[in-house]
DNA sequence: CTTCCAAACTAAACCGATATAGTCAAGACC
DNA sequence: GGTCTTGACTATATCGGTTTAGTTTGGAAG
């Protein structure tokens, strides 16, 4: 800036240390609660930091204590599909109500590939920019796993069991049962003909979805069930979901990974001229006002992804601070919200 | 951590200078391109650097050159609501757009009231976490501008007018426009009672919609247009709208401020028995997948989010580097996209 | 009246980069 | 032959904290 202005200076704790006649070193030790000062010396050093609105410079208390004071959050979506999704910005704000209170900043980064997300984990431990991440989505034989147990960079994953690695805990959500549950369900209504329509096949919890819809389904003599896979995007869903409505024993009731496939396959089953709930049920695995919005509603799996978001951030710095490995946690089960998408099969079934 | 591992050690310019037998200063020159070395050298530590896969220590350059290498962004929504913006994430995916290759970190956080913002905004200067931040929603009488000018901490609104502060410049898109094409649009099919449901009060663009929208109906002779407010949430809405449909002389086409509102209105509007478009239109403000997912898809005005985002990072960047306020610019205009929540007036009207 | 100890400090090193002032040798020039 | 210049470096200060190793002082204990 050119022009003189009256902005208020960037306090130093050699700027307090003069104004209180002290050292450096006897500022630092009064801000920060250590012993070494007099309580009244405190209280003064204290009084003039709070009057020069002082506020340590996360640079240089980073390169002091080697520590960079951030967790890291790599999302890899496009552009595009992120604006649809439900469960980011609500893990999101589950992420900064866990980081209340620590002083710990959230550094956030959207990529477009998984090298890329890797690439940046690489980055920023290298660059000492953060002290842990959150990783999301797990993969099967997940080669992020590798990096982050390579890099040493603390990690905590957001997953559906838990870790089969060690080192890197994870906060789960118990994606068996919650197959189970929605199968049940559409079972209790009669339905004998279920379809899965589930997303991309290297993502962990599609596996252990499929594989626990299919013991589940033999387990209740459901022989023409089956699962397929989808995309996420919209268009995706709705092509999958006419071809498995056009075969000759179409499905009574299909159940939808995620809100925005439940939807737009909503959508595609009316525009065949099916009757929902009373000629096909949907329900979907993920809830939102989407599918709150639809019409009809969507019966689904409400989950409290805040609550994973919290847990995720809590268990991250503990596990910063413990500089131990710290054991996985389950989060809360998904209940099941019951809504007029979803009813008794059709008696001709 | 207690076991030994064979996590890569992160290197620093002094191992590099010890390996090849230079000074750190050289070996600074030498990574960063400046003169002061022979090119010889030069390769031989860029070499070294590359074997060890160094990276510069963010702290210590931040700390070194008083400069964070971060910009900031927050938000200020409640978790809840924030789940349902299509609005924010496709932002944020514009605004690292233009983060790619500048080696700048996005710096985030959510709140929950404007004076949490100021606050975040206060510490992150006075901490030297962010050289600059992007500002949403801009306000009636906004008291972040006042904080923002005060600290002298570099900015860029995203508005939907061009800065009424010169210091704070705007990435802003043109309202009125947009506001005069959802009128006149309706006005073409015939509409002569129109109803605009506009959003909080305090937020700047819903004051310029407002007078833009009396202000075109005026000019078009619909006397018996107006607009009321109501809360973003989809209860607000769809309050709102049945109370205004519930009225001697209904509307015949109402605007709807985001999708949520226009989503959460059809379903009400249904739910009073009225047929959409055949008696009532309903458009809004705001393209997402929501709309476009709805039974029937709701024409919206498509704005192109991410590349806003892109353009408020890459004014700010410039900002930050030229250290003197830059000009505001306008965005993309917003298209109309016309689905079929949009018809001719009913002949009773 | 020493001696010892703890409390309350100070001085200085340190973190890892950048920036600046010097040093040194080789060659150009008068 | 002596002075200048330039290229290629080295040494050191610096950023703003934290941390460690002293130092001073007052009071208690012997």
């Amino acid at each position: 800036m050119i022009l003189a202005m009256n902005h208020p200076k960037r306090a130093t704790i050699s700027e307090i240390a003069a104004r209180a006649g002290v050292s450096k070193g006897a500022v630092s030790f009064a801000l920060n609660g250590r012993p070494g000062v007099s309580e009244e010396t405190r209280t003064r050093v204290q009084a003039i930091a709070d009057e020069l609105n002082w506020k340590p410079n996360r640079a240089a208390r980073a390169l002091g204590q080697s520590q960079a004071g951030a967790i890291g959050f790599v999302l890899n979506r496009s552009a595009r599909i992120l604006g649809t999704e439900t469960f980011f910005p609500q893990l999101l704000s589950g992420m900064q109500l866990g980081l209340t209170g620590s002083h710990t900043a959230l550094h956030m980064m959207v990529v477009g590939s998984v090298e890329e997300e890797m690439e940046a984990y690489r980055e920023w431990w290298q660059s000492r920019i953060v002290d842990g991440v959150i990783m999301v989505d797990p993969r099967v034989d997940d080669p992020r796993l590798e990096v982050l147990e390579h890099l040493g960079l603390p990690a905590v994953q957001v997953a559906g069991h838990p870790s089969q690695t060690a080192a890197i805990p994870a906060v789960w959500a118990d994606d068996r049962a919650a197959t189970d549950t929605l199968v049940r369900y559409l079972h209790g209504l009669g339905h004998r003909r279920i379809a899965y329509v589930a997303g991309p096949e290297e993502l962990e919890h599609t596996q252990l979805r499929r594989q626990e819809f299919s013991a589940s389904a033999e387990a209740l003599g459901l022989d023409a069930s089956q699962s397929v896979i989808s995309g996420y995007e919209a268009d995706d869903a709705a092509r999958v979901t006419r071809e498995l409505l056009g075969r000759s024993a179409r499905p009574t009731a299909v159940m939808y990974d995620t809100d925005v496939m439940a939807m737009a396959s909503l959508r595609a089953a009316q525009g065949l001229g099916l009757r929902v709930p009373d000629e096909l049920s949907i329900v979907s695995f993920e809830d939102s006002l989407l599918v709150q919005l639809g019409n009809p509603p969507i019966t689904s799996l409400t989950r409290d992804t805040v609550a994973f978001g919290t847990l995720a951030v809590k268990t991250l710095l503990e596990h910063i601070a413990a500089e131990t490995s710290v054991p996985s946690i389950e989060g809360a089960q998904p209940r099941l919200s019951i809504r007029e998408s979803s009813g008794p099969a059709p008696p001709s079934s």
